[in-house]
RNA sequence: GCGGUAGUAGCUCAGUUGGUAGAGCAUCAGCUUCCCAAGCUGAGGGUCGUGGGUCCGAAUCCCAUUUACCGCUCCA
């Protein structure tokens, strides 16, 4: 565990000192879990969304492609039950460590001052029998009214703090109030907060802070899809069953977030809603699951460090959920989701915004209300996975060590690098001549400072897979050395021939 | 969010009981070099995470804050 632990520490710098992740705004002290991809980590993360971009799209023609915007209506977020679910006033107890609803605490603790009350209003009862007189009694006798009093003067002000969400007042009234926690018996309380996940930010007018205009940053690509069923199966002409796929960034208020990559505030995921007939999910939900694993494994990263995950609790919106999990150096976590969404969210759209969200079947001339069968894939954990899977040291015959990535040749930032051998005589021109005939087709990297072997390192530690190598025979027979990354061994072929091997090298 | 540990050059670190910052590698310029890092010469780069305080004087002591890591907690 040690072990990995260091890993992952060096995987974080290497990502760092050569231009693949740096963290947000460095120079002044960085902000929490947000990170930045540097000239190589873009090429990479590109990379990738290419890769699945093609096996969803290119590769399934009842599988089309959507660009929904960020911003979305906020009744969006009620449909989907983002607003509703992570809205409560939480607050601490240092002592104990454990966290309470404030709003929960407040209310148990007004009502234990009530049940006292009653006992009071039980035993007078029996004193007085029939001619008591309850309302009078708690205005009256000096015991029950100083509770009452209590409760009176809190009860109105805590559910206007609550509802103008005055969360300092809140924990004021707690501190009033000599609430303990449970556990510790102490009033050792950390400010009262609100946990939303969404973010959240004002359409129009700044000074207008109105419920009406608060627009949130979304949390999930997912309904940027649901809401534009129609628009897409309409302007496609899709029958089902078909898929939308789409790429794009999401945002997560997430209380912790932390480990690098993989629990991000602002995250991009790869999502696809494969659309079915109702009843046919579970089988397409089967297909996904083979379908994506497959994926995975088509990246030549070695099966085992991939598992199965399958849900046993569902969420409020799943009838059958698995995870694709990644062994990180932090253990297998969750890369992938594959859920049974069933009609869950084109349902509540089509109840929220009160518009037909069907599809007509012409063969049996009904509609219906399609299922849903969900991949999503955080692209930035795949980039992780990537990355440290393919992080490896090297120690080679002659003593020396090497730092390689062993990034799978079609995902590698730098395709191709072009060295010649020496920067006189010649051979940068020859080398700039070969650069331009590969440069339209793949990333290329020229360079003609230090020694070759150094060089070969530098794009080692960057995972290009292929070095091209120009000497002075070059000029004489036209022949160049390509250098493979993760063997070490050379070859010398004719430069009329480069393409057509670079792009064998790259065909599979 | 709570607790613990840490933050000195791009990287890895040194900096003695407080006395105005150093090394190696890297970078850049030039030389040398015909295939696997660490050849030669020279140069640039740090208000020691940030902000306050104590002191004649703070990288060093105190407080706050921020970031990262570890543990706990949370994860619709």
């Amino acid at each position: 565990m040690a072990n990995n632990e260091e890993l992952f520490k060096k995987i974080i710098s290497h990502a760092k000192e050569y231009g693949f992740v740096f963290p947000s705004s460095e120079i002044y002290d960085g902000l929490s879990a947000v990170y930045d991809y540097g000239p190589f980590g873009v090429e990479l993360k590109n990379n990738i969304k290419e890769y699945w971009w093609k096996s969803m799209v290119y590769f399934h023609e009842n599988i089309v492609g959507l660009d929904s915007a960020i911003f979305m209506h906020p009744a969006i977020w009620k449909a989907s039950g983002h607003v509703d679910a992570f809205n409560d006033p939480m607050i601490d107890n240092k002592d104990s460590k454990k966290r309470y609803r404030a709003d929960v605490l407040v209310e148990d603790h007004l009502q234990k001052i009530e049940d006292k009350i009653q006992k009071e209003v039980v035993k007078a009862r029996q004193r007085f029998g029939e001619t008591f007189d309850e309302a009078m009694y708690r205005t009256t006798n000096p015991r029950v009214k100083e509770y009452q009093d209590k409760i009176d003067a809190v009860k109105t002000r805590f559910y206007a703090s609550l509802g103008n969400n005055d969360l300092t007042d809140v924990k004021a009234i707690i501190e009033e109030l000599g609430i303990v926690c449970p556990v510790s018996g102490t009033k050792n309380w950390t400010e009262v907060r609100q946990f939303n996940l969404m973010f959240s930010t004002q359409m129009g007018s700044v000074n207008e802070t109105s419920d009406t205009n608060v627009v949130y940053l979304r949390p999930e690509t997912a309904q940027g899809i649901f809401v534009n069923f129609l628009n897409v199966q309409k302007s496609a002409r899709m029958k089902l069953p078909f898929g939308i796929a789409q790429i794009g960034k999401a945002f997560r208020n997430e209380i912790v977030a932390r480990q690098f990559l993989f629990r991000m505030r602002e995250f991009e995921q790869m999502e696809m809603q494969y659309f079915v007939k109702p009843g046919e999910e579970l089988q397409w939900f089967e297909y996904w699951k083979k379908a994506r694993m497959k994926w995975h494994l088509s990246l030549g990263i070695p099966a085992e460090k991939y598992r199965f995950h399958d849900h046993e609790k569902l969420a409020h919106y799943a009838n059958a959920a698995t995870d694709i999990e990644f062994d990180f150096p932090i253990g297998f976590k969750e890369l992938e989701g594959i859920h049974s969404r069933t009609d869950f969210d084109l349902s509540a759209h089509q109840q929220f915004s009160g518009k037909k969200l069907q599809y007509y079947d012409q063969e049996t001339n009904e509609g219906f209300v399609p299922y849903v069968v969900e991949t999503s894939i955080g692209l930035d954990r795949t980039f992780l996975a990537v990355l440290s899977n393919a992080y490896r040291e090297e120690k080679l015959d002659d003593g020396s060590e090497r730092v390689v990535l062993g990034i799978p040749a079609i995902l590698a930032p730098i395709k191709v690098a072009i060295l010649p051998l020496i920067k006189k005589d010649g051979l940068p021109e020859k080398a700039r001549e070969i650069m331009d005939l590969l440069k339209m087709n793949y990333r290329c990297y020229y360079e003609e400072k230090d020694t070759i072997g150094r060089r070969y390192r530098r794009m080692d530690a960057l995972g290009t897979p292929y070095c091209i190598t120009i000497d002075h025979q070059t000029l004489e027979d036209d022949m160049v050395t390509i250098r493979d990354r993760d063997t070490m061994l050379q070859e010398r072929v004719p430069v009329s021939k480069i393409g057509d091997l670079v792009r064998e090298k790259f065909s599979h």
